[in-house]
DNA sequence: TGCCGTATTACGGTATCCCATAATACCGTT
DNA sequence: AACGGTATTATGGGATACCGTAATACGGCA
């Protein structure tokens, strides 16, 4: 089994990553950070230019992040942004409740101390981001926070569901997040979540968890509303 | 708000799907029904000549493929048929358990006389494949039983998600399928959920159909021990 | 038999090319 | 000035041809 030559420091780097890898991430992330706008059309030969890659490249992108969901192909128009489809929101969020709330019971029978404590961490990072970042900032320590949690319960699969379906209402998230008073209020749900994981209470755990994306969702399907209600006029 | 020309019978049929879209299609097909073995490797000349369309269009589908998870890209290989990730197979199972036991509660909430009408039917046709089908055919039919279940839950979201996982789990929904007693066995469990959706209880419902994904995870799990047994001797 | 060098295969990527069509600008007529 | 039709442009879908490079198959030589 063993080899002569150790594994480690002396492997030649086989990771570069292809053009085609690199672009679908750095559109993934654009889209994501809301540097193009809902629906924005995505011409191809523009990305070209300001990717410095070739058609080809930014083509099979296109389509990956089209399989993603983040990009919608318009009939007789070519890509654009995928638009949030509002009535799949409440939908989502219900399904992350489900996820989360099994990864977070998973978590209480999985931790040990070291676990607590860099969930511990991932929330006071949170919590840095909300006082001094912009919404961004906390999305992505709320991100590392929630990976964190699904690898300490073993679910890698659970955690690519849930990126995906994050990143289909990513907009939503960043519109919960700049609410006033969420910070104090998403503290204190974290807090009753991780609490119950250094107790090893797996129910609770998960009770806590559901019972947080419940109240994100319950925020964001408001929200919602008053933007409908916004567009039909007073 | 109302137009003058009704939306109803008078669209133009702008649903021509492109080639690539086709082309996708029937590479998914064709893997799903293992048409190509598992690692097989998919030389895109190759299938150029076989689909009868350029490279263009193939390497598009492939990425397209990629990014569901059907096709793997092999780094200085090229792309390849996804191996299944047998440690991920008991995840899959275990999240399909979730989602499927919500649906199955919602549609216990939803359904009226005629969607339980049409449960009883589609579990009907399953057993008919069962009887005198191959495993494709049970395959399919359970499929529709599935999509009918989610239509009537109003779980558009969860039913994607459903779909993708089944994708990568495709071979050992066929294994488990072929198993024998496995017809009657998985009879009394569809009629237990339908049952209990018929009778509108929803935690019933809920239960059944938990428990139906739990068999069919335990039967998938022992049979690929038994798999890893073969193939490290006897 | 074992090894080495070469030929082949195939991919990632680029650059063009063509065609169909949607949107827009333009222009002449009334 | 308003309308109807036409020319132009922008863009995507798709097809080829080509290059460099890595993996692999092969064939000859020791």
């Amino acid at each position: 089994m063993d080899l002569p030559l150790e594994d480690t420091g002396l492997r030649v780097d086989r990771s570069t990553k292809t053009l085609r890898e690199r672009t679908v991430e750095r559109l993934r992330d654009a889209i994501l950070n809301f540097q193009f706008k809902a629906g924005e059309r995505l011409v191809e030969r523009t990305l070209c230019d300001r990717l410095g890659v070739s058609r080809t490249v930014v083509r099979e992108a296109l389509r990956h992040l089209e399989a993603e969901g983040l990009v919608e192909i318009l009939p007789q128009q070519g890509p654009a942004v995928a638009r949030p489809d509002t009535s799949q929101a409440a939908q989502v969020y219900e399904i992350r409740a489900l996820l989360e709330a099994e990864a977070a019971r998973a978590a209480a029978a999985n931790a040990d101390e070291a676990d607590v404590a860099r969930l511990v961490d991932a929330n006071r990072a949170i919590q840095a981001a909300f006082a001094e970042g912009t919404s961004r900032d906390v999305l992505k320590a709320t991100t590392e926070f929630y990976e964190l949690l699904f690898t300490i319960a073993g679910k890698s699969v659970a955690w690519q569901l849930v990126q995906g379906l994050n990143a289909r209402i990513n907009y939503l998230r960043a519109m919960t997040i700049s609410r006033p008073n969420r910070s104090a209020d998403a503290g204190a749900e974290m807090v009753r979540i991780i609490e119950a994981i250094a107790r090893r209470d797996g129910k609770a755990a998960a009770k806590a968890s559901f019972e947080h994306v419940e109240t994100v969702k319950r925020l964001a399907v408001s929200m919602l509303e008053d933007v409908s209600l916004l567009r039909t006029g007073p």
